[in-house]
DNA sequence: TCTTGACCTAGAGTAGGCTCTAGCATGTCT
DNA sequence: AGACATGCTAGAGCCTACTCTAGGTCAAGA
């Protein structure tokens, strides 16, 4: 099973390119990088799998620097569950977060729809939209540029 | 109503800095900036109005490209309502992506935690994560980068 | 009048996250 | 053996969205 994945395929098998693998190594994002005789990256299934979780918590916002603390974690073996742990839940509450400010947003969308159907029923500018109640403050947390 | 608002006020008002709100300005995000004698930016409330709206679609991971189109649309008037509302019901289907998207993460992030909880339970690495369902492919959008 | 603070324009600099180039080595197929 | 794909390193370049600097103008209070 421990297949001998070259850069290219794990470029295809992850869905990033080959230079992005690259540079993602260098940002310390994959650990235990090995090398055949040719000095040529060699990864196993592992890796595969790591980066397609690296892919769930960047698509979240992660930023490159955090998942670079939570993969040195994992290279330090077991000891280090509790503090993974702690960063997946903190990671948790911030999605939490995201969702609700989405969904807040959703709202505002559809009363900002609801007021141009309005202008176009009665064919002149309704009342403005922020005496409303949804729309407030947009405080709080924001997801991140999907690819 | 119709104070005359300058540009530090403005930026008080709409949480931005007054750099980029002149940023913002020069980037057609902000409509009908009126000056007074000495060549300072007037502003209204519909100003604060328009910049909190583009907070909302800023914050869910609309581009200021975007912004800017949509923010031009309005300077052309009620013609272009039915071009504002299908922008507005795009990004309102990116949102619903989004969300849907969080979700699967979150579910992804309990998994891992599970599994952290059995390797403590267990004192051993329990078989890899990625022969669970959910995980599957990252695919699809990813909001942005909050402040 | 003098000073201070808010503004102005043009343009440079920054941070994050890639993305690509140049020049060279290695491996495989015929 | 030669051609061509694939890999390597170091480092430059790019895009978005700001953020800040430099050098000057304007207006109101002491």
């Amino acid at each position: 099973m421990t297949r001998r994945i070259h850069i290219g395929r794990l470029a295809q098998l992850s869905g990033r390119s080959v230079h992005t693998i690259r540079w993602y190594e260098a940002r310390g994002l994959i650990p235990n990088v090995g090398r055949d005789a040719g000095g040529r990256r060699v990864y196993v299934d592992g890796h595969v799998e790591h980066l397609a979780f690296l892919e769930w918590l960047r698509r979240t916002g992660m930023s490159v620097e955090d998942m670079r603390a939570f993969t040195a974690l994992g290279l330090q073996g077991w000891r280090t569950i509790p503090q993974r742990e702690e960063r997946l839940r903190d990671h948790r509450r911030k999605l939490e977060r995201d969702i609700a400010m989405l969904q807040g947003a959703l709202q505002l969308i559809d009363a900002k729809l609801d007021y141009f159907a309005q202008w176009r029923a009665r064919k002149k500018r309704p009342p403005a939209l922020l005496a409303m109640p949804a729309l407030a403050e947009p405080r709080e947390a924001g997801p991140t540029p999907g690819s």
